[in-house]
RNA sequence: GCCGCUAUCGUCUAGGGGUCAGGACGGGUGGUUCUCAGCCACCAAACCGGGGUUCGAAUCCCCGUAGCGGUACCA
C-alpha cells in the first residue's frame, strides 16, 4: 500500500493517463458496471486522461447490438461519457497476427481436445486435488495423433503456454503479490471456431489501446496472472491494474444479473425516478470514500477528489435505503419547474395527464407535494387525485377520522356540510382566505382542528395523509372541491 | 477439491500503537404541525477469534475461523 505506484497522485505525465470500460453486451448495464465505468471515468477526468469505451463482444453467441445499444444509453443518462471507442469484434485480424507471433513463437500451441475429454480431465484432476485441470498434454501430440485428429475433422483451440517462473501481479487497492505458475493452466485463448477470447483481446487491446490502468472488478484477479503471462509472452506493455470490491446483495453475494435479475439493471431505477445524479453518488461510495464527514458529492466534485488510493479492498453491500435517501435529497435539490419537468414523464405514462393542463396549475402541485417524493415515481400515487375524483377512501383512514359510529358518523357528515357552506361563501378561493374561515369555524364550534381536517382530506383525497391541505383546496379549485364534498357525505 | 481475496455499528464507511472508536443511511424516542413527509434534539448499535510484539493493540506480526470471488472453447 505504501510503496503505491504512481498514478494515484497528480503527476507530470498526467494528461498521457487512458483508461477504459469494457463491458461485454451480454445484457443491460448493471450496476457494478456502472460503478466501474464511474471510477475509471471519474479517475481519467480527475487526470485530465482518455476514457474509452471499449466493447469486449469476442462471445459471439451471447452478445448483442440491442445489449450493446442499452450500454451506451445507460452510461448517457449517467452522464458518462468516451472519447474513444472499439468494438473487439472488428478487431480480429489484430488478434491473429498475435496469435500467430504466440504460435511461432512456442508460447501457444494447438489443443485437439473435445469438450467430453476436458470434462473428464476436470474431473479426474480435481478428484486428485490437482491445483488446475488441464495438464497440457496437446503440447506433446505426436504428427500422427495431430493428423489423424484432423482426419476426425476436430478443430483445434489455441492455448497459451503458462511461464515456470512466479508471475509478479501489483495491484493498486490489493497490493503486490506473486502466483505460482503451477496453479495457473494453459489457458485456451482461441476458440476451435476462431474467434479469440476474453484473456487474450483484453490484454492485447490494452497495450494497444496504451492502457495505463486498468480498474475492474476484482472478479477479474484470477484473469490477471494469465493476462500478464500473455502480455509477456508478447512482450507486450503491461498497465497497473486496481481491482476494485464486488457490489453485494444484503447476504453478502456478488449482485449479478444471474441471481438478482433487473434489480440490478440501471434502467430500472431510471425507470423508477431515480435521478443519475443520486445513482452516481450512491454507486461511487460503494467502495470509495474521502473523508469521515461527506456523504453528498456533485459531480465536479467527485472529479475533484476520486482517488484510486482511497478505494477500500472489501465488498460492499448494495443499500436501497440509502440509494433512497440521496434520491429524495437530489429530487428536493431541483426547482419546482425543473422538478415538474422531471414528474411529468411518469405522470404520462399513468395516463393522467391529457396535455390541457395548464403548466403552473401542475408546478402547484409538485410545490405542494413539496419534499416528499423519494423517487420521481412517487408523483403518481401521491398525486392521482388531483386529476380524477375516482379514488377509494382508504377504509383505515375512514374508520379513524370518518368514525366508527353512527354518531360519529353524523357528526362528520355535519362538519362536512358546514366546511362546504363556508367555502361556497368565501370571497376569495386563496389559502390564507381559507384557512381563517376554517380555523374560525373549528375554534369557535370547539371543534378539534385535527378532527375537521382530516375529515377533509378523505374527503378530498381519500387519504388521511399527503401535502397541506390548504393547498390542496386552492389546486383542486372551488368547484371540484364542492363536488368532491357531498359525494364522500353520501359515501358517509 | 484447488487458487485467490477480504474481515470496524444491521448497512456504507472514517480512523489506525494511548480516541468516550467518529460520521452517514436505516431503526427508536421526543419536539414542531391539519395529516404525512421534512426539520430539530436525543438514544441504541461495531473493531471476527486466539496467540504474540509492546508500558500500551481495533491499529503491527502469526495462526485460526468465517465470508466471498474464480475455477468455461463467458467476460
Amino acid at each position: 500500500m505504501n510503496d503505491t505506484p504512481s498514478g494515484t497522485t497528480t503527476s507530470a505525465v498526467n494528461d498521457q493517463i487512458r483508461v477504459r470500460m469494457a463491458p461485454s453486451p451480454t445484457g443491460y448495464l448493471h450496476i457494478g458496471g456502472a460503478r466501474t465505468a464511474l471510477f475509471n471515468w471519474l479517475f481519467a477526468k480527475h487526470h485530465n486522461g482518455t476514457f474509452i469505451l471499449r466493447i469486449d463482444d469476442t462471445d459471439m453467441a451471447r452478445s448483442t447490438d440491442e445489449s450493446m445499444h442499452e450500454i451506451y444509453e445507460a452510461l448517457k443518462w449517467l452522464g458518462i461519457d468516451w472519447n474513444e471507442h472499439y468494438v473487439q469484434s472488428e478487431r480480429r485480424s489484430v488478434y491473429d497476427g498475435y496469435v500467430q507471433r504466440l504460435l511461432e513463437s512456442g508460447n501457444a500451441y494447438h489443443c485437439y481436445c473435445t469438450p467430453e475429454e476436458l470434462e473428464a480431465i476436470r474431473t479426474q484432476a480435481r478428484a486428485d486435488k490437482q491445483p488446475r485441470s488441464y495438464d497440457g498434454r496437446c503440447q506433446h501430440l505426436t504428427s500422427e495423433a495431430v493428423q489423424r485428429f484432423v482426419a476426425e475433422g476436430r478443430k483445434p483451440t489455441v492455448r497459451i503456454k503458462m511461464p515456470d517462473r512466479p508471475i509478479r501481479v501489483d495491484d493498486i487497492v490489493l497490493g503486490s503479490r506473486n502466483i505460482d505458475p503451477t496453479t495457473l493452466e494453459d489457458e485456451v485463448i482461441v476458440r476451435s471456431n476462431g474467434m479469440p477470447n476474453y484473456n487474450l483481446t483484453s490484454i492485447i487491446d490494452d497495450a494497444e489501446m496504451r492502457i495505463t490502468h486498468v480498474i475492474r472488478g476484482t472478479e477479474h484477479l484470477n484473469n490477471t496472472p494469465k493476462q500478464i503471462a500473455i502480455a509477456n509472452a508478447l512482450g507486450l506493455k503491461v498497465p497497473q491494474f486496481a481491482h476494485i470490491p464486488l457490489v453485494l446483495d444484503s447476504s453478502g453475494r456478488k449482485m449479478s444479473k444471474r441471481h438478482h435479475g433487473d434489480l440490478v439493471a440501471v434502467n430500472r431505477y431510471r425507470e423508477q425516478g431515480y435521478l443519475p445524479e443520486a445513482m452516481l453518488n450512491f454507486v461511487v461510495r460503494l467502495g470509495w470514500s474521502y473523508d469521515d464527514k461527506q456523504e453528498i458529492f456533485s459531480v465536479d466534485e467527485l472529479i475533484e477528489k476520486f482517488d484510486l488510493a482511497r478505494i477500500g479492498k472489501s465488498g460492499s453491500v448494495f443499500d436501497i435505503k440509502k440509494l433512497e435517501w440521496l434520491n429524495s435529497h437530489y429530487i428536493n435539490q431541483r426547482s419546482v419547474p425543473a422538478r415538474t419537468d422531471a414528474v411529468i414523464p411518469f405522470w404520462q405514462k399513468e395516463g393522467l395527464l391529457n396535455s390541457t393542463e395548464d403548466r403552473n396549475w401542475l408546478e402547484g402541485i409538485v410545490a405542494a407535494v413539496g419534499e416528499r417524493l423519494t423517487t420521481l415515481q412517487d408523483i403518481v400515487p401521491q398525486t392521482r387525485y388531483f386529476f380524477t375524483d375516482e379514488f377509494e377512501y382508504d377504509p383505515k383512514a375512514v374508520k379513524k377520522w370518518w368514525g366508527n359510529s353512527e354518531e360519529k358518523r353524523q357528526k362528520t357528515t355535519e362538519i362536512l356540510t358546514h366546511i362546504s357552506q363556508i367555502l361556497e361563501k368565501i370571497p376569495q378561493f386563496d389559502i390564507e382566505t381559507i384557512e381563517a374561515a376554517i380555523w374560525k369555524y373549528t375554534d369557535e364550534n370547539n371543534i378539534k382542528r385535527v378532527a375537521a381536517m382530516q375529515a377533509l382530506r378523505i374527503a378530498l383525497t381519500g387519504a388521511s395523509f399527503g401535502p397541506s391541505l390548504f393547498d390542496i383546496v386552492v389546486l383542486l379549485g372551488k368547484d371540484e372541491v364542492l363536488k368532491r364534498i357531498p359525494k364522500a357525505i353520501d359515501h358517509l
